[in-house]
DNA sequence: GTGAAAGCGCTAACAA
DNA sequence: TTGTTAGCGCTTTCAC
């Protein structure tokens, strides 16, 4: 643990080579300033004595500390892995760095990393809102962040700040019409919570869609619960337990279309034969179900990008107003999905 | 965008309240070195003032940043979820937040991130080695990180560190007791990259548990490649066109083992009726393939918590030696095992 | 029990 | 082009 032989500081290395200490910094961040030789120097000198900048000086001298703070409500979901992967992709490139948090749905923890928001632990707040956080009552939301911006991954109604998110609208609506093309005329979905803005617009586009060509998703066609392979397995037995199922289910996400997929081959439907099968989102092993799983595909990581970008446009200063831009999914036609069977 | 009004010092917060700086930082800091009066009326200024501490005047202060840097080849992989989750809660019982990096197997980006760290971007290093970075040939892993510590997340023969990983031996060994179990004789194995230590032990798991039973898998039973779902497809074209296929295959991760379920019954063989198949790491979609997979679950979160502990425990100087503690996996029998047909 | 004051290591005016 | 110097906001001896 060579830790003990304190590390040399910006004086060590101006004595060692007989500059002055702002001449060390310059030659570190604005080397173009001085003489081709005194950077030539100090840089050897730099090299030699293994100096390091102590980043917490420099974040308390210059305000900022270069990191991203990025607040999901459940880090353990693969789903947001590529969504991550984009973020550090491009915030890397800009030199900043990631503070991942994860709520999980709790009011506390969210305070806490506001607060750390506020303490000046990052420079900016990426946040894939669930639900409007109650505090926000008190305040508005620039107070609980300590003044910090935020960018939306999820539209707010509530929250007014820049928003990069899926155009779910468009993806509900794709589902519709690749079944609609297909034939289908008799539906169902099962549905995640509603009251998420994203899961909402996905069934809107896709009802709209449906209502578009006349037709409906009958009352008990309608059903849902938590974004898990459990709902679409319990809707697979509601399914199946109905007088004239259905020839299509729309999913609302891939998990529960897998339940789905589990399920109703063992209920007495063969998925795509009797029942088409669609999810949403596009998981890395969609594809390989059994049958392949059709589905909507989210690009999650240039969406992550794209967020990124935003917040440090934000950050520093060359976006000012607030935005809201959709990044459109894309349809991923597989086996799951087929013509109705003629009868 | 209320950032224009400074937010308040402890001079503010000192003044307004009429005692010293000294006394609003033992307030939010030692609250038990004050007499309960002056405690309460500086709690109540803070609370007025809006007062939240600046962590990058705390820091530089203390030189404690209360962050860990947590590095993982791939953040992209759903496998590394849970073992954040891990970290993170036991990380945040303790105060302490997460910098999460990824370092896409490429020794820039390492690089990078071990500069961070000495730059005291973070108080230690949370580590899923794959590879040995070529750079610890110019000095010891002390010196690359700044003195910070280190706990690695994989064993590594080449860093002499305090590790925590999972016991793959004994999960390689589960693989082969439960095929043997059934009754199984020919096996093949799809392994994943053998330079991984945590592959290597899966490998060796497995095999030595076979010659104990004093069978060996053949040589053209010896398959492997990325861990990918392609290679359990590349691999299933390979069994499939072998003239004595095995009964039982052990895949090195649940992405080949989901290639291999895919593919399998396409060529001709079903599973588990002619052809057992078992995966590793148990991840979260297993249990809804078809048929379910039987794999060995992977405690991944207990996993990043006892790491962050352990880490948390050095930087605490709490913990001084170079323990390695190797986590026992869970072995998950489900559909796609069962005994060979009788022929 | 409380205050005064000295920095932590760095950057950025301002001077030279 | 380079140096001097004043802090950034906080914690922590050391006095009182």
């Amino acid at each position: 643990m060579a830790t003990k032989p304190k590390r040399p500081t910006v004086h060590d290395v101006a004595r060692e080579a007989g500059v002055s200490v702002a001449t060390v910094s310059r030659a570190l961040s604005r080397p173009k300033d001085l003489k081709k030789e005194t950077l030539d120097h100090v840089l050897k000198v730099v090299r030699a004595t293994g100096y390091r900048s102590n980043q917490m000086a420099v974040q308390l001298r210059t305000g900022l500390s270069r990191t991203l703070m990025v607040l999901v409500s459940d880090i353990t979901n693969a789903f947001y892995a590529e969504f991550f992967k984009g973020i550090e992709d491009y915030a890397r490139s800009r030199g900043y760095i990631l503070l991942i948090g994860d709520t999980s749905q709790d009011a506390q923890s969210e305070q806490d990393y506001f607060g750390m928001l506020s303490a000046n632990k990052a420079d900016g707040l990426l946040w894939n809102v669930d639900a409007t956080p109650a505090e926000l009552g008190q305040g508005t939301i620039a107070d609980l962040l300590g003044g910090h911006p935020l960018v939306l991954c999820n539209h707010n109604t509530e929250i007014d700040a820049p928003t990069v998110r899926i155009d779910n609208d468009l993806g509900g609506r794709m589902v519709a019409e690749h079944l609609l093309d297909l034939g289908h005329r008799a539906f169902a979905e099962v549905a995640g919570p509603l009251e998420h803005d994203s899961i909402r617009r996905r069934h809107d586009g896709f009802n709209a869609a449906l209502a578009e060509a006349g037709v409906t998703v009958p009352t008990d066609g309608q059903l849902g619960g938590a974004l898990g392979i459990e709902t679409g397995q319990a809707a697979a037995r509601q399914i199946t337990a109905m007088e004239t199922p259905p020839t299509a289910v729309f999913a609302h996400n891939d998990a529960i279309a897998i339940g789905l997929l589990h399920s109703l081959p063992k209920l007495g439907l063969r998925v795509p034969d009797d029942i088409s099968v669609v999810g949403y989102d596009d998981m890395p092993y969609a594809c390989a179900m059994t049958p392949e799983l059709t589905s909507v595909r989210l690009p999650r990581r240039r969406w992550g990008a794209a967020a990124a970008k935003m917040l440090i446009s934000v950050l520093e200063g060359s976006e000012t107003g607030t935005p809201e831009v959709a990044i459109p999914p894309e349809f991923k036609r597989r086996e799951s999905s087929a013509p109705p069977r003629q009868n």
